[in-house]
DNA sequence: AGTGAAACACGACTAGA
DNA sequence: TCTAGTCGTGTTTCACT
């Protein structure tokens, strides 16, 4: 046969597996809630119940889905304070910050961070269970390094939205 | 001593459980993984599979486990965009927010929302597919709210890290 | 806490598009 | 050739003692 370099598969790197609107009811239901069992999504999803379960293997194996967790609530885990804080680098290079992510990714206390556009370089959520705790952990994350010009912390008063849902339309 | 009038029962409004060390055990295993079986988990923290059991349905029940979920993965569902919105309103009063709240609990595409000191008043997560639909979302959540001073947006250049992930210690 | 019964998930197989 | 459906087995989970 005629293809002898490479396929003609587009989009991305890791062999787009093309999502069809099984799929992505399956997915909708499993974001919301993962503990429903796979023959009540079948007929949510008018599918028999091995077709769902081999779809949800191929969705886990191909990285659609990343993870099935717990969320749990912080403040009844004695962690009631969410700190979003701004970090400004003197140098973006990734050489210079490669400590910094390190330290960050390897700090629990840290749920997300974003490289981002605009004035600061870095957005971090952090959760701690008192200031004097976030403090320590400001500490370990930016203490020693002099690539870190500034970081500003803002307090979260009040929680609206917490997720990390991805809408299926 | 001398304060008479409220019990000493502290932290939280709705009769604060305690969590002892297998709780703990158990949910730091769940929030990593739920779907890992109770009898594995029984292993993991020496106790017996209804004794599991019976904690997870009191974790679930009390509300200490919010949720049960699925991460996926937005790129790959053709939401490649994160963008971070710091909003300024001019009065944080809640009859002249309540709106806007209520836009942001209704709309999808915002994963998160906490209410901040500092500077803006909020500051929103959002994921979409493009610029123009982006646009479109902040039409839809500040368009006629008079209310709304300003908001200004950063791009999520890349995620370091994104979770909802409590510490255990 | 341990045992039982029911439900569930998972694998091999058959059939159809 | 790939994908869905049916059947059979092992495991997990839930209710009961």
């Amino acid at each position: 046969m005629s293809r002898n370099f490479r396929s003609p598969m587009p989009p991305d790197s890791t062999t787009t597996p093309v999502l069809d609107a099984f799929d992505r009811a399956i997915l909708a239901i499993l974001q919301r809630d993962n503990t429903v069992a796979q023959r009540e999504i079948a007929r949510a999803v008018h599918l028999s119940a091995p077709a769902v379960q081999r779809r949800i293997r191929r969705l886990r194996d191909s990285g659609v889905i990343r993870a099935e967790v717990a969320v749990l609530d912080a403040s009844r885990l004695g962690r009631p304070l969410t700190l979003m804080v701004e970090v400004h680098v003197h140098d973006e290079h990734p050489l210079r910050t490669a400590g910094l992510r390190e330290r960050i990714l390897a700090e629990p206390a840290v749920q997300q961070c974003h490289a981002i556009t605009g004035e600061a370089d870095y957005l971090l959520v952090v959760t701690a269970a008192t200031m004097a705790e976030y403090q320590d952990i400001t500490a370990r994350l930016f203490g020693g390094d002099d690539n870190v010009r500034r970081f500003r912390t803002s307090v979260a008063l009040e929680c609206l939205k917490a997720g990390l849902g991805v809408p299926l339309a």
